[in-house]
Parts: structure tokens; C-alpha cells; sequence
DNA sequence: GGTTGACTGAGAGTTACTCTCAAGTTTTAA
DNA sequence: TTAAAACTTGAGAGTAACTCTCAGTCAACC
């Protein structure tokens, strides 16, 4: 069993998300000891795997409870749940599509400006050099 | 020249936001017409999509304003310039790792509720089945 | 000449944190 | 054994980055 400040830890969300996170109904099962504390199982470690993962491909805090509402109203809903992580997944696809393409541009970018420091060059994209004829950029 | 409606539709950016960009001064370049309306260069396309890629990769709109401002100072900010591109395209190859890490799992979660539905098995990770016996489960 | 449609800035509203605080326990240190 | 340090708690204020609404201006069409 673990106390907030160890699956912060454990998980790299901080305490102030996990209590964010836990008074969005986020954690259903986590119990409390005598003293009021939450205690995280490793099921509910689980849980908490799931809604960063979640987060992180950008569902919204009310499509998460959503799912969560889901999981508790037991296996009748497992095909919702199914289409929901399908779409997720497809939409995280997408993210790592566009990624890879904002990827390429800093690429470029940096390649760019190691040119012009390598070679001495003005930075002819620039609009402040607007006047000035360009050499290869974007 | 586009006209922000144009912009928007082209970028992939809402009205608003461009709107928003262009009062956080991230647009110092874009000229109004005789009906004080905007209208952007092809330049200032550009510059539409260095700031739509920094933002998409998680640099705040502070940190934008200042490589903007690096970049109106002119050629002496190069380097500087240079070094926040490198290590903005570091943060960026850190996030494809996380997606990846995050793919796995919804993968992995896709294919499980594949199996509960296809042999009509219990969803025994739910925590609300915590008194059955565990199939193969995360 | 009136309505339609695009644009403007100001400002209110939203999401998802993020931080501060006072209050309660508990562990450590003198 | 008592005082300080180290936790935790919930309430609530603050923040970033939009996102939306609205009143007002202007040009163009019927």
C-alpha cells in the first residue's frame, strides 16, 4: 500500500494531480486508513497508469470519468470500453503522425541554423532581413 | 496575403487562437489594410507554423515570445536561437518515446478486451471482480 | 437602404491543473 | 516529554492557454 507522496513518485504525476485527479472520482477503490489517509493498492496503481495514459493522449478529465463509470458498472460494458481505448488508440496514431511532422520542421530548423553558424550566413528567413535576398529556407 | 479566416483554414488554427497569438506578439511582422484588418504574408505563414509547431510540442507562450523576440533582435541571436531549437527538438524526441510507452499500453489494453469479448470471459482486472481469480491481466 | 457577412477588441468562461494555506497527525530529536 | 519537523488532509485562490460571446465597424450585394 502506498501513500500519495510515494505513487507521485512511483508514477511521476504530482501529489497535487493525484488529490485533482482523485476528487474527479478519477479512483474509485482507493481506500483510506484510520487516520483519513488514502491508501493506493497496486490495483489502483493500475488505475492510475491508465488514467495518465489516457490524459496523455489528450482525453478529456469528463470522457476519463466517463470510462471509469463504465469499468465500475461492470463486464456489460466491455464492448463500450473496447471501442473507446480503439478510438484512443487510433487518435494517439494520429498524434504521433503530426509529431513526427512538427519533428522534421525543428529538424530542418536546427540544420538551418547550424548552416548559417558553421558558414557565417545572415538569416535571410527572417523577416527582419527582409530586404536581403534569400539563400535556401523554408 | 491571407486574411485570418484564410489563415485559420490553411494552418489548422482557430481564428481565435491566431487572434490570441497575434495580441501575445507572436505575429510582430503582419500588416493591416486601409479596413485595419489583418492581412498575412507568405513570411508570416511561416512564422504561423514555427509557433504552432513550438506550441504543439509544450513551449509555453513566454518561452514562444522570446525566441520571437531573439529572432527581431537579428543575427547576433543565432546561436541562442540555435540552442532553444536543439533542445526544443530533445524535448519533442522525449515525447515520441512517452506516446510510444503509451501506444504499448493501449494496444495491449485493446487486445485484452478483444479476448474477454471474443471468448466471453469476465473482466477479472476490474477492480469490481477483485474477488475473482485473475486471468492474464496488466 | 437595409441586410448579410467578415472583421475588430474587450472581456467573460472553461479546462486542467498548480499552488497556498490552515488544521490535524506522527515521527524524530533534544 | 515536549517541541519541532514531516506528513497528510480539504478548501479555495491562482494560472495558462485557449475558447466563446458580444457589441460595434465596415464593405458588398439585392
Amino acid at each position: 500500500m502506498y501513500t500519495i507522496k510515494e505513487v507521485a513518485e512511483k508514477m511521476g504525476v504530482s501529489e497535487h494531480t493525484l488529490r485533482f485527479w482523485a476528487k474527479s472520482g478519477f479512483f474509485p477503490f482507493v481506500k483510506r486508513n484510520e487516520n483519513n489517509i488514502r491508501m493506493f493498492s497496486e490495483d489502483d496503481l493500475n488505475w492510475v497508469k491508465i488514467v495518465k495514459c489516457l490524459r496523455s493522449v489528450g482525453t478529456e478529465n469528463k470522457a476519463i470519468k466517463k470510462y471509469i463509470d463504465l469499468c465500475i458498472v461492470g463486464d456489460s460494458t466491455i464492448s463500450e470500453r473496447y471501442k473507446i481505448i480503439q478510438a484512443t488508440k487510433q487518435k494517439a496514431l494520429q498524434q504521433m503522425e503530426e509529431l513526427k511532422k512538427q519533428l522534421d520542421l525543428l529538424d530542418f530548423k536546427e540544420k538551418f541554423y547550424q548552416n548559417l553558424i558553421e558558414n557565417n550566413l545572415e538569416d535571410t528567413w527572417n523577416p527582419m532581413n527582409q530586404n536581403k535576398v534569400k539563400n535556401k529556407a523554408v
